[in-house]
DNA sequence: GATTGTTTTATACTTCTGTTTCAAACAAGT
DNA sequence: ACTTGTTTGAAACAGAAGTATAAAACAATC
């Protein structure tokens, strides 16, 4: 009675994460479509109705892994640009800690496979709820205007359009490193050895300061 | 008989091209676990069978889709950067060209969404026979090799894998842009009324260009 | 220990998948 | 006209998909 003992809360808790779990890596490794309900809850150890019955459905079940994924991702970046922020700080220092939290987010370093695969594919297939990519792309653009406003303390004459431009610059490389990074263990890309994390970052840190410098003082693309 | 005759050689080439056309916009649209051979043989205004009649297997009809892709993107491409090098060039000059065949290449001109998506899809679901991967993979690293052979033109003491880190940095920026004019359309995103291609290619050219002499004069990584 | 509400199981249901079958339609050669 | 090889069509197939159901197992209260 009086709702749940904490011993249930907890069980069924456990429950519900390992479906949660074993979903995001089942999903992330095959996409929404190709996992089937009975392939999630033969890894979590459960029955096939358990999902219907936690859940609702495969699709809501989905979404609720998105959005606990989103969240920690936000949460990473957040407080990693932040942090730059609240000292002096150069522009390196706001590309490198954003490049860092971005890389780190997306599951780079675990050593199994792709977790930012979910968002790659959740952008490819808007075919679930229109709200579910609304709040992606939403949670995106906090990150991007905390960025930009960042650079624009330390530049103030820089052009705003501009720097979205730069931003979406900065993301599709870090994008497509994070892409490399994570292919390289099961892929046949052939990198040299000095293909690692630090030396990633050092060159995007680089690359991107060297762009971003280039295309402010270019002024607006209108001129 | 004596085998085909030209007229019955026409028409089924205009059926197998009708299936393919079909199922390359369908796979691009939902992925290839989302589309059943009956989307793609109502769309194509045929029957059921034929999809295993003249490909033998849904899968063996992917692989003919993404081999037909490929070798038209490789083609544009290659053109592309052999008329920028056949006579005098600036590195702006290279990356432009480039980046125009690249951003071409993926359809972004077009306004059906997205044939970029087959090659983003087959990235992240290598489930399907490894070949196909491979042969992505060649045709990337083959454009590769001509854009950094193109830059060692111009600056003979350029660090190799600095070069490559830089490539894979620009293709990521494309790749970003070019997913996002894609989806612009169709999706939810804000963007300022400049982002157009030229626009797009211009600041992908200025910001590509510092990173890459930035880089370059930096020198080799492990310095 | 019986009752109550919740969780888990096994199983059934319906729909949809890729593929196959086999007969009809067809075009072409003799 | 008849035969031959090829292409199309409607239907059927076996299997897998997501979901629903109803009974069993469970924990906790009275």
């Amino acid at each position: 009675m009086s709702g749940n003992t904490p011993n249930m809360a907890k069980e069924q808790d456990a429950i519900v994460h390992r479906i949660m779990d074993s979903a995001e890596f089942l999903f992330a490794q095959n996409g929404f479509a190709s996992t089937s309900v009975r392939d999630i809850t033969s890894a979590a150890g459960c029955n096939v109705a358990s999902i219907n019955y936690y859940f609702g459905s495969k699709r809501d079940l989905y979404e609720r892994v998105i959005d606990r994924y989103l969240e920690n991702m936000r949460n990473t970046r957040v407080e990693a640009i932040e942090r730059v922020m609240e000292s002096d700080y150069s522009l390196r220092d706001l590309l490198e800690g954003f490049s860092r939290s971005f890389l780190l987010s997306l599951g780079v370093t675990g050593s199994k496979r792709s977790t930012m695969h979910l968002i790659l594919r959740e952008f490819l297939d808007p075919a679930t709820d229109e709200s579910l990519s609304e709040r992606i792309i939403a949670s995106i653009h906090e990150i991007r205007d905390m960025v930009i406003s960042g650079i624009q303390r330390l530049y103030p004459d820089a052009d705003e359009e501009s720097l979205q431009f730069c931003f979406i610059s900065l993301v599709g490389q870090l994008r497509h490193f994070s892409h490399i990074l994570v292919e390289r263990l099961s892929s046949c890309h052939t990198l040299p050895p000095t293909f690692n994390l630090d030396n990633v970052i050092s060159h995007v840190v680089e690359y991107a300061h060297a762009g971003i410098i280039a295309v402010i003082k270019e002024g607006s693309l209108d001129a």
